[in-house]
RNA sequence: GCGGUCGUGGCGGAACUGGCAGACGCGCAAGACUAAGGAUCUUGUGGGUAACUCCAUGCAGGUUCAAUUCCUGUCGACCGCACCA
């Protein structure tokens, strides 16, 4: 078979009979089968493209032939730094080279047959998206969960710009390696701490693989402990939050953030101290990531010369700055225990702070630190209380004297959104000297991003200098104003777009309350692991935000994920061009065209595990669908035998095809296509024996033959349609209902079992269905491979497992 | 450092809930058909042994009638987080 011709042929063919559009008179029925959209970085598909989209087209098309309205859209997720670096290198205009490439992405991505709906594409960097991308910025705003604050950015001192975090390497800027500074910035924040109880929560609602749900608890980082305030001599009050406040009666000193805000007053109360304070402050400052990356760094402060009053003990003690406490967690100050923290205790050590011990190990000698759970000591009242008896009971006498209580921090940070990039939606806001900062009123939606940028990094965002775009009216005064210079990180893009698809051409909105609901969740959503705990997290924040504002009712936009796995270079490496291991699918698609490309993805990898690259079995592959045609042509050409009831053959024949359809339904739902493909395999090689045996044509048999197309049609889309019509089929065979096993057909007259004496295999017996296990022991013990090992002695035990094995336990 | 995943033939990989380890395929070997075979078909293929059988799922233990699967320890690979108080 000419692969190609046919691919193209049935390609035409599917877009011309719309056989990929979703049916919305069917939309009850749906199942919004979703992979995670493209970037459109380079030109070409590659193989990690293949690989998700391939098998999970597979898996659409398999659930299409069992009944669903199967909507699996595809578009490109296309604003983003490496079109804007690709253009600062090269001088092209992102928007030129991102809709080149799309151009070409568009083309590949039919080329391969899936069964997208084009109808429903939707382009993150278009006005017609990114306009609601903004609206969805203005509503967080009204609901309070944007806001803007100082914050610290990545900056690049070398390339004059801010780089977003992934952009960042060990500390090191992605393009010219010089160490990144940090800057402040006023910056604006999506507050998702506000449902990291609830995102943390819900994973249990969720299908997802564990790994990823434990990522992202993990990064939600939930921690229960105390909060405690010590007053201060200047009057304020320094609030400390602690894991471990049966620690308490051992605190040295208090310790804050270089960035805390108290700073400034204690520097005012002890002027004696102020230089060194700042000396230090600005050390602290200066300290870049690559230092702050070192665990093993030594710890640094300064000491403030102030004082604090411990709530229980009324003892004086001193309070620090180090920058081994974090001004972003927590409180932004500590409680130090030296005797207790190994942080503290190193600290202590290096500036001979004294350390109390208070907790002792259970019946044993304690070496410093001991940061174990053990029994109180030096601790007044609580003396002789274990570990989380203390932790309560101080929490609660604390809370009585009103100096703090019990309390649970989350490591999740607030999500920062601004990016001083050009290639991106711009932030729908503008700044009015005399009304502050003013959202940009929706009926004036989209704020478009002007063409004409100079997008060369000169160490500010480059929109802020094209005066037509900055120049507004304030809608508030009506006086002049200014736009915000920034653009939206384009996670913000991607955290909604599955909401847009269903509606991808609505133009009074960005989706409508009713489709939403209808045709959303996501059933199933495919795509790599990387985004575990950026893209997977901020789509989930975003749905729950739109849920209590009232335009969604449901609380998680993915149902179930699956995260395919990686293909790596032919070398065990991930694929680079520095590297020079990445393989290329384009030449492969040339020579055995999408089929077969995409059939060895699914049986040559375990889809969630990926692995090396190796093409050793691609040609095994076309060798198998040459098979398969022969049989299908042949059984087609072949004059057709009447004939009334199965033969014994025909029986066996009958079982083979039912068992292959029972494990390939359960494996293709588990996206286990390797083993899928496997027992297609068996019964094409059930189907060849029995051809090679009986010289007629069976009724029954070409019956089978078409069930094999009905099978395969999903993993070999264009090859199955192909021979389906060489059967003489006028209609398509993704239009066929997928084979559904006979369970009476897979139940046997008899099993064989193996029979075992003391666990070890002796014999294989057939036991008809039916027979008890009384029967099952007389008959095996009498087999002449298992008496000998019974003679004078007797059957103890007699194990029978269904239709599996028989242990008899003798001695 | 903390957390997680995974170690199975020459190779990719199977083994559902603890139940015949190595499905399926590649590779290899032998044979058939052939003028020819890098096509096709058939058969064989974890290792040792002449054989009975024995040894094999990184390594060492344990639980069990039975362990790739569960538990403990250990080595190795990969991934995530990383001063989170």
């Amino acid at each position: 078979m000419d692969m190609k011709s046919v691919e193209k042929k049935w390609q035409e063919q599917w877009e011309k009979s719309k056989l990929n559009v979703f049916n919305k008179k069917n939309a009850d029925n749906k199942l919004y089968v979703l992979e995670m959209f493209s970037y459109p970085s380079g030109a070409n598909l590659h193989v990690g493209h293949w690989y998700n989209y391939g098998p999970t087209d597979s898996y659409a098309r398999f659930k299409k032939m069992q009944g669903y309205e199967v909507f699996q859209p595809m578009g490109f997720d296309a604003f983003g730094l490496p079109a804007e670096n690709f253009a600062i290198k090269t001088g092209i205009h992102p928007k030129d080279s991102t809709e080149k490439n799309i151009a070409t992405m568009e083309q590949q991505l039919k080329n391969m047959g899936a069964m997208f709906d084009w109808t429903a594409e939707i382009i993150t960097c278009q006005e017609d998206y990114y306009k609601w991308t903004q609206w969805l910025f203005l509503q967080l705003y009204k609901k309070g969960l944007a806001y803007r604050k100082e914050a610290l950015v990545n900056w690049c001192p070398d390339c004059e710009t801010v780089l977003a975090n992934e952009q960042v390497i060990d500390g090191k800027c992605e393009r010219c390696n010089s160490v990144v500074l940090r800057k402040d910035m006023t910056q604006w924040f999506f507050k998702i701490t506000d449902y990291a109880e609830e995102l943390l929560a819900d994973l249990d609602k969720i299908d997802w693989p564990e790994k990823t749900k434990l990522m992202q608890k993990n990064w939600i980082g939930r921690s229960t402990g105390c909060e405690v305030v010590f007053d201060c001599e200047t009057g304020d009050k320094i609030t400390v939050f602690t894991t471990r406040p049966d620690t308490l009666f051992g605190v040295n000193y208090v310790v804050l953030a270089p960035e805390h805000p108290l700073v400034n007053t204690l520097k005012a109360a002890h002027p004696e101290n102020a230089q060194a304070i700042d000396e230090y402050v600005r050390y602290a400052a200066e300290a870049n990531d690559i230092d702050r990356l070192s665990t093993s760094r030594e710890k640094t402060g300064v000491f403030t010369g102030a004082y604090a009053v411990h709530p229980l003990t009324n003892q004086q003690v001193p309070i620090y700055l180090a920058d081994y406490v974090l001004y972003s967690y927590g409180t932004g100050a500590v409680m130090a225990v030296a005797a207790h923290d190994e942080r503290d205790f190193e600290f202590a050590k290096k500036y001979n702070l004294p350390m109390t011990q208070v907790i002792q190990k259970k019946g044993g000698e304690t070496a410093l630190p001991f940061c174990e759970d053990g029994i109180l000591v030096n601790s007044g009242e609580f003396n002789g209380l274990s570990g989380s008896e203390a932790r309560d009971a101080i929490a609660v006498r604390l809370t009585k004297l009103g100096k703090g209580g019990k309390k649970v921090n989350y490591r999740l940070r607030d999500w920062s959104v601004s990016r001083q990039r050009y290639w991106g939606a711009p932030i729908p806001m503008i700044h009015c000297e005399k009304c502050g900062v003013v959202p940009v009123p929706e009926k004036d939606l989209p704020v478009k991003l002007p063409y004409d940028v100079e997008f060369r990094p000169t160490g500010k965002s480059p929109l802020a200098s094209h005066e037509k775009f900055m120049h507004c009216t304030c809608p508030k005064c009506g006086g002049a104003a200014e736009r915000d210079p920034d653009t939206l990180d384009t996670f913000v893009c991607s955290s909604w777009y599955f909401l847009r698809y269903p509606e991808a051409h609505n133009d009074k909105a960005p989706f409508t309350k009713e489709v939403a609901n209808k045709m959303s969740p996501v059933d199933v959503y495919v795509g790599g692991y990387e985004h575990a705990c950026m893209h997977l997290l901020y789509a989930r924040f975003i749905t729950k935000a739109l849920r209590d504002m009232g335009y969604i009712d449901f609380d998680e936009p993915f149902k179930r994920l699956v995260h395919q796995g990686i293909i790596l270079g032919p070398d065990g490496n991930r694929m680079s061009k520095s590297r020079g291991n990445v393989v290329s699918p384009d030449k492969y698609i040339d020579e055995y065209g999408s089929d077969i490309f995409r059939l060895y993805l699914m049986f040559g990898f375990s889809y969630t595990e990926g692995g090396p690259w190796n093409d050793d079995g691609i040609k095994s592959i076309a060798k198998f669908l040459d098979r398969v045609e022969r049989l299908v042509v042949k059984t087609a050409e072949s004059p057709i035998v009447k004939s009334e009831g199965l033969t014994k053959a025909e029986k066996e024949l009958n079982y083979a095809k039912n068992f292959a359809v029972k494990n390939i339904v359960r494996d293709a739902e588990a996206f286990s296509f390797n083993t899928s493909i496997a027992r297609i395999m068996e019964y094409v090689n059930a189907l060849q024996k029995h051809d090679n045996e009986h010289e007629e044509t069976s009724e029954f048999f070409k019956d089978c033959i078409l069930d094999l197309l009905r099978m395969l049609a999903p993993f070999a889309p264009h090859f199955c349609e192909e021979l389906w019509e060489i059967c003489g089929k006028k209609t398509s065979v993704f239009k066929e209902a997928y084979p559904v096993a006979d369970e009476k057909a897979l139940v046997k007259d008899e099993t064989e079992y193996a029979v075992q004496v003391n666990s070890k295999i002796k014999a294989k017996a057939l036991i008809a269905e039916g027979m008890s296990n009384e029967e099952i022991q007389t008959f095996v013990s009498a087999l002449p491979e298992v008496a000998p090992f019974l003679e004078g002695k007797t059957v103890k035990k007699c194990i029978v497992v269904k239709g599996r094995l028989i242990n008899l336990i003798v001695g």
